[in-house]
DNA sequence: GGGGTTTCTGCAATCGATTTCAGAAACATG
DNA sequence: CATGTTTCTGAAATCGATTGCAGAAACCCC
């Protein structure tokens, strides 16, 4: 075919419209160039962040990515990764909303690789990577503890999630080791949890002095509590907090927290998707978890108690 | 077939692990059950709000929500909506991040409905639904004038959008009208822009007593440049800010704002498209553009100039 | 039991791009 | 010019679910 000619037809195509059928070519392909994202809520810096580097990331190397958001329910977190496997997506990134996770698919006909990225379900069965949410509350609390505080109440999330085991966990080690006894309010990981557990504890007669919320969304709920309480930070009360989405910095005073390498944990998932994905199935490495670890950042809303008569 | 066989049939495609194609239904039957969604940023309050809210109701509908994220850059929102083009998606959800917006999708081979949402490109080609940036740009800098504010500054977006344009024609008819002269720092819609334009307003000797940032992002930026030059708010500057993420009320002090009923918005995006798709392709009606007003939030960061000599 | 109706069953076509393969055309060499 | 090699072209198979259709089987009633 000469060029002349070549340049009519495309401009034909151009002309009536023409765009190849990405269905069919990935149906007879057996590829989609789609991989899923599945996360429990995009209204979370901490998953919207990560999201968008995914895409970006899954974009230079030419996948799409099908976001699926599953508002914490483990009802759509199951419903989504079937969906994702009817749709053959090439592969999973997948923040799991509950404690079984992936074993709700059914085996798939064609194994799809799957990365859980910062929760995980059942130890080993897939590629994982996660942070050290221990060491990060441990962390948090005995830099609390360090400034004296004795009593030191934790706004934690939902046990049903890795992350929540293991924060609780770190938060309760430290607390141990110093001889105080905890405190754990328990509940999803919303505003409204953050703003009601926080009233419930300084109605309480053992007001504590220092409050560590292990998520975003509940700090939210925790900063307004304080400010219709009249509680001021970190006078009355300290304030530290997991994660560290860009508002935190910006709060007055700006918030204690502990930081994780959330851009570089997400390409390390693109890294691993990737691989799995350009390695035949019978040279299939067994399924390794990797642990990040991030680093406490000491900012104004925590400070030794006002205070303390048990103390002197 | 009867009910033991069918059973049996039915165990053994679960042991196999069968899961139907959606993408060969999806060819055979010219649906795919899917609506993308182009977004600029999904860090971004805004249209992670939206985001989620589009993806329950369209969850809720049968269809699944394949999100795009274009980060700010035209080229990126061209190549996706030719990737949704491709992918056979049954509607877009559209939020431009270029003027000329959806010009650039090749005429499809089958006509995709569109609804452009929060921002629009040429009046009146697609259905749109917008918000009242005009009036709400106004309604924020009548309240700072009302105040006694006569140095008022704006932090607005990249002039290329719709809601750029907008929010400042809002602010300078506000001005004007009380005789006031405009001040308008442009830049791209992110916490440096707000950072170094705050910083930049402030080193100015004709001091703003009053900044209208004009979007989440540069709120951000916008704090912590005011934090760093130890400035009170609303002591030294009064802050009003557009849009009402959870954390603006959370502030100390918590910030005015103008707030837009982004999740009606988003309902009404998913009824429009809805519709669009029941309709036969004869029967099409003209596009709607729809114009959703927002209100006022009179909070604890705007306050009288503390020293007015020029008014006294 | 025959004529008519309903239900079943299985085969073939369809969707649109890709890939394979056979046969044709072009070209090269002794 | 004949034979062998390479390139080209067009037709057909493929992917997997869906749908339509023809023929078979079951059923019904007089």
């Amino acid at each position: 075919m000469d060029d002349a000619t070549r340049a009519r037809v495309v401009d034909a195509a151009r002309r009536l419209g023409y765009r190849p059928n990405a269905l069919a070519r990935a149906l007879r392909a057996k590829q989609t160039m789609t991989v899923g994202l599945i996360v429990p809520d995009i209204r979370n810096d901490f998953y919207a962040e990560t999201a968008s580097v995914l895409q970006g990331a899954f974009e230079e190397r030419g996948y799409r990515l099908l976001l699926c958001i599953t508002n914490n329910e483990a009802e759509s977190d199951r419903s989504y990764l079937n969906t994702l496997a009817e749709f053959r997506v090439d592969a999973i990134v997948y923040v799991p909303s509950t404690p079984t996770g992936a074993r709700g698919l059914l085996s798939a006909p064609k194994r799809i690789p799957i990365v859980e990225l910062l929760r995980h379900t059942e130890e080993g069965r897939y590629d994982a990577i996660v942070s050290d949410d221990r060491e990060g509350a441990a962390a948090l609390t005995s830099h609390l503890i360090g400034l004296k505080h004795r009593r030191i109440a934790m706004i934690a999330g939902p046990e049903s999630l890795s992350t929540t085991r293991y924060r609780i966990a770190g938060y309760r080690e430290a607390m141990r080791a110093a001889g105080l006894s905890a405190r754990v309010e328990r509940g999803p990981y919303t505003p409204d949890h953050g703003y009601r557990a926080t009233r419930d504890l300084l109605a309480h007669e053992n007001k504590p002095t220092a409050i560590f919320s292990s998520a975003g969304p509940l700090t939210v709920g925790v900063l307004r509590a304080l400010k219709d309480l009249g509680v001021a930070i970190p006078g009355d009360v300290s304030l530290v907090a997991f994660e560290d989405p860009d508002w935190y910095a910006a709060q007055n005073p700006p918030l204690t927290c502990y930081a994780l390498p959330l851009r570089e944990m997400a390409l390390l998932a693109v890294e691993l998707v990737t691989k799995r994905l350009a390695e035949p199935a019978e040279a299939e490495r067994p399924p390794t978890t990797l642990r990040f670890s991030g680093h406490l950042i000491v900012r104004g809303s925590s400070a030794p108690p006002s205070n303390t008569p048990a103390d002197l």
